[in-house]
DNA sequence: GCCAACGTTGGC
DNA sequence: GCCAACGTTGGC
């Protein structure tokens, strides 16, 4: 089975690289995507053994920040069907789960963030599903040179 | 804080 | 099924 590479944003006030750091194992659970689209992702594509490039958004600098690997595969969101949690969706039923999500665990936290700045700058990721105009999925799909070029610009 | 872009809702 | 109204996202 091949593995697949995505994207996943967080507003790092809510829950940064650093919170997924000090997680036991270094691995959480990916709960609260509200999306069809990131939905179908999660339940169907994102696969254990994937790899996620961790994303922070709608803060000073959004950037990429590190990398995660996908440690299960699609399961239902129960977060869904707790009416105290914020992701509560009283429409999802349990016995046919609305929302899916899977769990990541911290692979790398870079030493220098990749800005979207430099992203925008580099002539070979102008495909990215990050970078086109409107683009607001949470969780997307990358192309397996785009993931490898941002791992090289990492490391400086 | 502004606002463009997008997704969802609900009346018709 | 259409589409206006509304809510959210997220860069700037």
């Amino acid at each position: 089975m091949a593995v697949h590479y995505w994207l996943m944003k967080t507003e790092p006030t809510t829950y940064s690289i650093d919170d997924l750091a000090k997680e036991k194992n270094q691995t959480t659970c990916w709960e609260g995507v509200r999306n069809y689209q990131a939905r179908n992702m999660l339940r169907d594509e994102i696969k254990k053994g994937d790899r996620v490039l961790f994303y922070h958004s709608a803060c000073k600098e959004p950037a990429v920040v590190g990398t995660a690997i996908v440690s299960k595969s699609g399961y239902p969101d129960h977060f869904a069907f707790d009416s105290k949690s914020k992701y509560y969706d009283k429409k999802s039923d349990p016995d046919d789960p609305t929302w899916y999500m899977v769990d990541i665990k911290l692979e790398k936290r870079f030493d220098k963030p990749v800005t979207l700045k430099e992203l925008r700058e580099r002539t070979g990721l102008k495909e990215m599903v990050l970078l086109q105009k409107g683009s607001r999925l949470s969780v997307q799909p990358v192309r397996k040179n785009e993931f490898e070029t941002i791992l090289k610009m990492a490391k400086r």
